[in-house]
DNA sequence: CGGCGACGGATTGTCAACAATCGTTTCGCG
DNA sequence: CGCGAAACGATTGTTGACAATCCGTCGCCG
């Protein structure tokens, strides 16, 4: 290429990466919840930091689509209506599709040792209930499968509606159940990338985004009604 | 629904938009170049606005995918290599006809006549010549098609690739013949929905896409070398 | 003459104070 | 007692100045 390839992308201040990642843990793990109201001002003082570098750090989190936000009004947790989580699952199915397609078949071994290193630490982290981290490997698991496309546009896509929706997913990775179920089935992905077909590959990968969206769902209608309240009032009318 | 369904979302300032809004045509329509380097302080002069707008415009810019930032190192109008591009219009084209699918069929008879509509004011424009109403209206015209989708992930990741590759499609919105041919298009498009079949709108939708990116890549490979020597001295060697 | 380190201009990132805005509550009037 | 308007507190948005960083240049030494 012309071009020193050398990716010019974003690399926030540290400090700053540092806020976005606290914040968007606190999504992921519910400790901050659908609908919950972001004041800049408490922000700054829970991370002892400037209200401006909360205010970047909200506006990255919009842009990751885990916030959002209203001129003059504030930022607050992103919520979604079951309508919304549908069509986004829907879309998620037929992109993460396009990448398995694009997958070189047989895939490169190097790839399979690849995943099943991360499997195995995956696993583990599931063994000792470390939840942090079986985040993230999830992750890096799928990323790491996706990417292997050999398309940044999509992989870049997938990964976007992925980030987005964390805060729907929080739900399933507190359920023990869920969890080993996930471990199952992607051991099962590797297995079928180390030996399987590509047909094999798509039923595995399409099933397995279904039974977070459907603990979501039924969790997010009891939620409704709580969040509601929360949103009424500051403290909620017992405070 | 239980919320209001008051969609919350961005309402930048006005003075911000607008200046979005500058910014993005001038890339849009060439007078900011790709891999241009574009300095806070000189928009800053230019628009005569505070540096803090031009900075908030930049990032939201970043967020649309038409600008890349660097830490301490400043903004630039994005580049796309070659192979980019390809992996972009890949996904464009996947995406496009997942919207298509999923347009309720035979068409809403109130959605074609508002294509009409469209379509009447676009050729109107081609006509005149008024190339930043041309590229407004292929824009209304198009993303009223992928809404009546109606998913709303669906369409909004349309848009998300479509305004990051304007950048791209300038170069054909320059071209006299490139213009007819997709006003004719449009009109294929009007009449297939009004007593068509879905197959043939496929078709027509996805053959409309590739005709731009051919020429932008033809032009892309000249542009490599002026590029570069603009990016290497801040005036060119000839300054 | 070439490599290396320090200086200086240019540019970006950060901060704290100020102004504008919103939601609520309270007060006055019918 | 009900309704509307104005004032208040809370929160966000904006500004100007300051600090940190980067890049190119100059001078020094080998």
């Amino acid at each position: 290429m012309a071009y020193p390839a050398e990716r010019y992308d974003d690399a926030p201040a540290p400090m700053l990466a540092d806020i976005v990642q606290a914040i968007k843990e606190e999504i992921i793990f519910g400790r901050l919840r659908p609908r919950e109201r972001l004041v800049e001002g408490e922000l700054s003082d829970r991370y002892r930091v400037s209200r401006h570098v909360i205010r970047s750090a909200l506006t990255e989190l919009q842009g990751m689509g885990l916030v959002a936000r209203r001129h003059n009004k504030g930022a607050m947790v992103r919520d979604f209506s079951a309508e919304e989580v549908d069509e986004i699952y829907e879309v998620r199915a037929v992109l993460q599709r396009e990448a398995i397609l694009r997958i070189p078949w047989p895939p490169d071994r190097a790839l399979v040792r690849e995943l099943e290193a991360i499997h195995a630490r995956y696993s583990r982290c599931v063994e000792d209930g470390d939840l942090k981290q079986v985040c993230s490997l999830n992750n890096t698991f799928h990323f790491t499968m996706f990417e292997a496309a050999n398309n940044r546009c999509l992989s870049e896509t997938i990964q976007r509606i992925w980030t987005e929706t964390l805060g729907i997913r929080c739900y399933a990775i507190g359920d023990p159940v869920w969890l080993r179920r996930a471990r199952d089935e992607h051991a099962a992905m590797v297995a079928e990338m180390a030996g399987g077909s590509r047909d094999g590959l798509l039923r595995l990968v399409d099933a397995h985004i279904w039974p977070a969206l459907e603990l979501y769902k039924r969790a997010h209608g009891g939620w409704h009604a709580l969040g509601d309240a929360a949103w009424r009032g500051p403290r909620g009318p017992g405070g």
